[in-house]
DNA sequence: TGTACATCAGTGAACGCGCGTTCACTGATGTAC
DNA sequence: TGTACATCAGTGAACGCGCGTTCACTGATGTAC
């Protein structure tokens, strides 16, 4: 549905709820597009049935608009995340559905997962630091929940920060290759994961 | 030294001069710019010193020169890593410095390594296969080149293709993360290549 | 040797398009008196 | 209760720009006879 049709103003007092409305367009186009470069603000604005100019009434500018997707693309990222750890008291099974997670969410979601990591212009985009503060910014807050479940897969690893650091490339090394090279011959999330905490916790 | 001045036409038989003129100042944008989006017909073209009319002299249309640009990046990628392989009976050694030279490349020519290793356009360009051939494209002659040496540094793994590609996504992750997040306290690359090593290889 | 012609390496000018953004306006709803 | 006014959620029309690409042309160099 792309033209939202026969769209009437939001009524008095509700003018906020287009910001939300741009957003969700936006975060729709860019997963439909693949990737930012094709975000337009005309593409926004016509997906959420509205004129062009309306997008200033909610956004100084086009990168006011992107850093409010990213900022709701982070939370997105860490709520499903969440959700996809299973409750036990096994941090490897945690640990290993969080891998898998991780991956699918960046499968399902490209043009997403590329505007979260791998775009250049996060500038004041808060990054997570070792015995960094929580609960500011969700994209930190994300990259904590997964540092404490490795933490606890490694009670006596010494460093579980730069542990954590090193399974995360690992993971986004995997998801961003197999979607540039998709036709090279990956093993399957699975297996991947599952070695990767073959050698970094068990080895 | 922007739109080249007062370029005359190559002389007569060497129209082809041009064409590789237009890959350089390409290649070159791409280092400076460091995305492949901002790329210009024009903006290549009057580095070039030329109008942009002039590039379809070469190239059938803008994708055409991407496509060769990518073909002659992957080249210098080979050419580069390939120079940085030591002299030695050690292929750890080796594979040490393969993969140092891997992210130095990757941090050195950012433009350059998006366009190789993280577009969707690569339709048609050959990929490294089990058993495939060699000798038909560099890019997947550098991943042989990799392969070998990991095959190499472990004479009893039953499955050194697959140890490769998770080789390659380790350092592919790192390289890639830490241009998108520079201000996450990354290891150093040579750290990083360290610990890859002792995980899959000795681990 | 002179000259008509072909070829080559480009240029000049323009096309239509989509882009981000701005300015003045509108039409419905609420509020003051 | 009526009415003048303020506010709100947008719209209409246009701006200047850079883009990829096309068409007809040019000016120098070579070749045939």
């Amino acid at each position: 549905m792309p033209p939202q049709k026969s769209r009437s103003p939001n009524p008095r007092g509700q003018g906020e709820r287009l910001r939300t409305a741009l957003l969700d367009a936006a975060r729709d186009l860019l997963l439909e597009l693949g990737d930012q470069s094709k975000l337009s603000v005309r593409a926004v604005t016509a997906r959420a049935g509205v004129t062009p100019n309306a997008l200033y009434l909610h956004f100084a500018d086009k990168e006011a608009l992107l850093r409010a997707v990213m900022t709701a693309g982070y939370k997105e990222f860490r709520t499903v995340l969440q959700a996809a750890i299973p409750e036990t008291s096994d941090p490897i099974e945690q640990l290993r559905a969080y891998g898998c997670a991780y991956l699918e969410f960046a499968a399902q979601r490209p043009g997403l997962y590329r505007v979260l990591f791998m775009t250049t212009i996060r500038e004041g985009v808060p990054v997570p630091a070792r015995g960094g503060p929580t609960g500011e910014d969700e994209g930190v807050d994300a990259f904590n929940d997964f540092l404490e479940i490795v933490t606890r897969c490694l009670p006596n690893e010494p460093d579980p920060f730069t542990q954590s650091a090193y399974f995360w490339a690992g993971l986004h090394g995997f998801a961003t290759l197999r979607q540039a090279i998709p036709t090279f011959p990956w093993p399957t999330e699975h297996d991947y994961v599952e070695r990767m905490i073959e050698m970094q916790i068990h080895g």
